[in-house]
RNA sequence: GUGGCUGUAGCUCAGGAGGUUAGAGCGUCGGGUUGUGGUCCCGAAGGCCGGGGGUUCGAGUCCCCUCAGUCACCCCA
């Protein structure tokens, strides 16, 4: 019954990433990071999973919490589970650490959910994401959307639509479920069953793509025309600084998001050049209670997730961040099969330079050819007659251009010859 | 979780209305060229046709179950 093939394989909705596709997954960390560290933020890494009632504050409506979950007991009977999503634990390692704020840090991070997979939506994902607490200034929304703007421009991604919407504070969400949820009880026939649904976070009936609801949500009552003042005021103030950092939105009047720690503004990206449904690439917001409910002195937050999944996905679809063509600068071919090829290797990659070689001395030919498949710009030959008089064959593996350089010199003909490289300060440290 | 579609070499796919030893291209490995790659030529390895059960003289092909992928919904990144 349970054959090995069935068992040896990764674990429905999840995936291995090998080279070149995780080649794009390293420039793609590297561009957030960077982005990352010119806005101020730093990295941070919390646990792969938390006890239970951590990730149970998302909102026990939720279907994250309610159907989703990776939760289980431990040897010693602790109730934990797997995260479902980054701000929770980001949000618990805050009130466990009070650190000064504004605490603005970014992650890279697994996120599980069980839930039927399809492509763009696994049972693990990654999310890079950001959350900044300490703070309700409006210009930190602006800064975090920026953020994630500037991170998709970053990537060549230019078919990315910006959703944004205000959930207003706890006052104008009160007025506003009241008038929701009577709207909702007026079409308690075509809600059915999911009235109960409905009663329990009027919300989340908002955001629902059955097309038999779209003209009952249509008419349904805008959270826009129930915020306060204060409410209204910070969410124009988030718009207008939206303009002035040149980044187009649309005001989405629907888009309540599915976690219920969301307060004021809420946005989301969407890539239109996604196929499906999972056309979400990132999306975030205000969570201003999150940290009190969590035992935290009352702290303003904000932040977002991003799929690195369905960013790829997007990428692919655009034709951004093409797979690197070959990620090492060099290849050693060796004729001499003494222990000179093993002392080259070593020079050029102290010296900073990405170089590779075959193994088990197999024939020239077959040498160049691994030279050729490399990527590398250059190939670099250990043959007799040139090693006599002490030099080595450089190749330009792109015009077939052959050329003699002193062997005691290579590492420095390279490094001139080679982008982003550069030798060392000190002999014999490594490059950056 | 609900419903639909798909499942043949590492990859992309062919296999007429069941019928002998299941094919191609690409890739891999080896050779033509033991001092030279990307072109060309030759050759080889690689499949319990996703798994299990059933119908049949006979199943890659038909039926059922199951696993996985995929699409829509629920929801989300």
């Amino acid at each position: 019954m349970s054959a090995d093939r069935d068992v040896f394989r990764a674990p429905k909705g999840t995936r291995d990433v090998l080279a070149p596709e995780s080649d794009r997954w390293v420039e793609l960390v590297a561009r957030f990071a960077d982005r990352a560290r010119r806005f101020g933020y730093g990295l941070v890494v919390t646990p792969i999973f938390e006890h239970y009632e951590v990730f149970a504050r998302i909102g026990e409506t939720t279907d994250v919490v309610s159907k989703e979950m990776y939760d289980f007991f431990d040897k010693g009977e602790r109730h934990l589970a797997l995260r479902p999503e980054g701000t929770a634990g980001t949000v618990r390692a805050f009130v466990e650490h009070r650190p000064p704020t504004p605490w603005k840090v970014w992650y890279l991070a697994p996120n599980f959910r069980y839930e039927r997979p399809q492509e763009g939506r696994y049972r693990q994902h990654f999310q890079l994401g950001v959350e900044a607490l300490g703070s309700d200034d409006p210009q930190l929304d602006v800064e975090v959307i920026e953020l994630l703007a500037g991170f998709y421009r970053d990537l060549g991604l230019r078919q990315v639509r910006l959703l944004v919407n205000s959930m207003g504070d706890a006052e104008s969400r009160a007025r506003y479920r009241a008038v929701l949820l009577a709207h909702w009880h007026a079409h308690a026939d075509l809600l059915g069953d999911d009235l109960a649904r409905a009663e329990a976070n009027p919300l989340r009936i908002l955001d629902s793509k059955r097309p038999d609801w779209l003209d009952m949500i249509e008419r349904a009552p805008q959270i826009v025309e129930y915020l306060t003042d204060a409410s209204a005021a910070a969410f124009g103030q988030v718009q207008a600084g939206l303009r002035d950092v040149g980044i187009d939105f649309e005001i989405a009047p629907r888009l309540v998001r599915g976690l219920d720690y969301y307060t004021g503004t809420v946005f989301e990206f969407q890539g239109l050049a996604l196929a499906g449904s999972q056309n979400a690439i990132g999306g975030g917001g205000r969570l201003d209670g999150l940290v009190a409910e969590m035992g935290g002195p009352p702290t303003p937050a904000i932040g977002f997730g991003c799929g690195v999944e369905r960013v790829l996905l997007a990428c692919d679809a655009e034709g951004a961040l093409p797979a690197p063509t070959g990620r090492v600068d060099a290849f050693v071919v060796d004729a001499l099969a003494t222990g000179d090829a093993l002392v080259l290797l070593h020079e050029l990659r102290e010296a900073g330079i990405a170089a590779d070689r075959a193994y088990g001395g197999r024939s020239l030919k077959k040498q160049w050819g691994a030279a050729d498949k490399s990527g590398a710009r250059f190939g670099v030959m250990l043959a007799p007659r040139e090693f006599e008089t002490g030099h080595v064959v450089v190749k330009d593996l792109a015009t077939g251009e052959q050329t003699e350089v002193r062997r005691e010199s290579v590492a420095a003909w390279l490094a001139t010859r080679t982008p982003e490289r550069t030798l060392p300060d000190q002999p014999g440290a490594p490059s950056r």
